[in-house]
DNA sequence: TAACTAAATTAGAATAATTCTAAAAGAGGA
DNA sequence: TCCTCTTTTAGAATTATTCTAATTTAGTTA
């Protein structure tokens, strides 16, 4: 990915490409790892913790990015959010997993039968546990 | 749920049936307004609200109550979960809806199939906006 | 290219949800 | 009823996140 592919990816949705958002952004297309914002900031020192707190806010409001409640700790963790995901959660290791083996049209339906609503959006989060553990 | 029901629920789960405990998941289970730890405690005053929040967190341990983070807030919300169901959050309104017209089990065929691990259980959260209402 | 302006960034202070502490009260078994 | 371990509690402490107000910058216009 490009610096300019960054640069329209920011354009097109009315953000402003600073470097901030460009670094920030950039750093959770390449980390698999889930981040929480102080994850991001030691990574990124020279990026003030208020506005990667301010960006992610951002990245988060036009689509590119999502919030991940782990309920492992009481932290918000942050996924790019390219492609439509839902997330397994190793209660073992507290792991995050992406995956997207699922078609969530059935679930919208149901969703949108239950409350009428024009459905915009997802979480899912499934919980695990290592099959040899003893639960 | 008379109050000898509500004890077994307790004890049969391991946990002592406390005054506050007992209240607290009567509480749950009688409201649908999926309550935050302050809001509760704003209603049962004579409870004090660190056990509240001690309470909860006993009550989720073992299944009888579930988080939901809305993003809406900074607030983690409450709900008795009796009978596993997602929640439908109406984006103009932060209204949350209980639905249980889904059937999970292919999901949590895909998600083992994904990760390898026993599922244990699922947080589901559906987001949607009023017809009628401009996006 | 320089100037302009609204938006973005920043350090540090402020906020507030949640957790911790240690002392008092209570539940359930003997 | 007694005993022991658990639970409850008030208030302090913690800490993730938000706010403030001054500075800088991106993108536009001349």
């Amino acid at each position: 990915m490009t610096d300019q592919n960054l640069r329209d990816m920011l354009q097109t949705r009315g953000l402003k490409a600073t470097f901030q958002r460009i670094t920030i952004l950039d750093y959770l297309m390449t980390h698999e790892t889930h981040p929480t914002a102080d994850m991001i900031h030691l990574d990124l020192k020279e990026i003030s913790l208020a506005t990667i707190y301010n960006t992610l806010e951002k990245l988060v409001d036009v689509g590119l990015v999502i919030v991940i409640d782990t309920q492992k700790d009481d932290k918000r963790h942050y996924d790019y959010y390219g492609e439509p995901h839902y997330h397994i959660i190793n209660n073992n290791t507290n792991e995050i997993i992406d995956a997207d083996n699922f078609d969530v049209a059935p679930l919208f339906e149901a969703a949108r039968q239950a409350s009428g609503l024009n459905i915009t959006g997802f979480h899912i989060e499934i919980y695990g546990v290592d099959p040899d553990e003893a639960k």
